[in-house]
RNA sequence: GCAGAGAGUUGAGUGGUUGCUGUAGCUAGUCUAUAGAGGAAAGUCCGGGCUCCACAGGGCACGAUGCCGGAUAACGUCCGGGCGGGGUGACCCGACGGAAAGUGCCACAGAAAAUACACAGCCGCUAUGCGGCAAUGGUGAAAUGGUGCGGUAAGAGCGCACCGGCGGUAUGGAGACAUGCCGGCCUGGCAAACCCCAUCGGGAGCAAGGUCAUGUAAGGAGGGGUUGAUGCUGCCCGCGUACCCUCCGGGUUGACCGCAUGAAGGGCUGGGCAACCAGUUCUCUAGAGAGAUGACCACAUAAACAGAACCCGGCUUACAGACUCUCUGCGCUU
RNA sequence: GGGGAUAUCGUCUAGCGGUUAGGACGAGGGAUUUUCAGUCCUUAAACCGGGGUUCGAUUCCCCGUAUCCCUA
């Protein structure tokens, strides 16, 4: 689990990152991001599984893990005012641990979000 | 040994690294310590606590329950018993009040499906008619007690015996009911069809409700009106409030309480066949507000169903594996 | 979290207040036509699952499953 500051809660806040916001997509999840005008504040997560997925159960599991993933990436990020959701897909039951990790870091260094690429702006 | 029946327990643990939520501490650190999902947390099918609404009003509706007794805060739950059914048995199952209060339905077949009737038929006579009869036949899910003997023109509870049902009565029992005696043979099924009887049920639900803070314009237009509006499910009465509806415009989208000590759980003693009750002692055991238990490694291998959101008592449904106790039938051995 | 509703051929539906599952579109076959379309005839195809009540259940009752709606 993230602390607070790091969270993206409400539903107003994801719905402007999926509207206004850029997509990379892979066959178990999609990160949505954008960046805020805002100077101040942290980077934002918000984790988003449907009830097509599964049962309760499931579901928590999904989200307890790709936070973990985020938390372990948290270091390697650059400190910019983001606002990242990561939407789970159907397949994403029957992937493993280690798969996942990859899938996320993957995608997170796609968006030029890791502190050692160039810079990109995502308007 | 094999095959079963009933009751119950468990549903993972230890260590390490790294994280989350609550609480406590002071040195106020991204510190230390400590606690952190279930038996079903689920379905939301019942019952209650709690909160607000007229402190809970009357009538009619409506809904639920339905053998008897007990337990309980209450229940559609549980315990004990009765009756009926299933099983060789341990044991299991049962919406199990009323069909002479009334209404309705009972396809096809069949003479007839409910005030019984008389198709084929049987019998008698003064015989092309009149009278007696309901045994036999076939239909059907169901045909007006069953079996046997007597009886008769032929038949029939017409008579008798046993069985079954009904009514009365006596005894036993707290009662459901059981057993005995007597009576006569009058009454098909369906109430998870309407219904009748008995008992119970006021409504809404923690997004209930309360406190504080912030901010604003108790604003404008149109309409309704005491036979109306709303609280208060449907209708009528009764009571409270004085406004209510539609459109336009404006403000809030915070914090705290409710909220984790409870009809609580464990042990012991006593009462009770039991459910359960009483006494005593010990324990404190999640509390979020987009929602906390994760990830990785090691211990051989970690796995079922499944994730708290106001709280309890049940019911129902899902469930890998492991274990305990009691009992039954059959076979074998001694 | 709380409250409510529905489920019938491949699709849209009717139906039943008890004993027969009907229609439209679509699909298959045939006829008409040189061929196609159209038209006509015809065939197959369903009561969400499991129990119960009943002589008999799509219908009545119970339990489940799925889908949908309302509520800040």
């Amino acid at each position: 689990m993230l602390p607070k500051k790091f969270r993206l809660c409400k539903n107003a806040d994801i719905r402007t990152v999926y509207r206004k916001g850029r997509s990379y997509a892979a066959e178990t999840v999609v990160l949505h991001l954008y960046r805020r005008s805002a100077e101040t504040g942290n980077m934002r997560f918000g984790f988003v599984t449907s009830k097509k997925i599964g049962s309760a159960v499931v579901r928590n599991r999904i989200r307890r893990r790709l936070r973990e993933t985020i938390h372990s990436q948290l270091n390697h990020l650059k400190p910019v005012q983001l606002d990242i959701v990561i939407v789970a897909r159907a397949a994403i039951k029957d992937e493993n641990w280690s798969d996942l990790n990859l899938t996320v870091e993957k995608l997170i260094s796609r968006a030029g979000m890791l502190q050692m690429d160039p810079i990109h702006e995502n308007r």
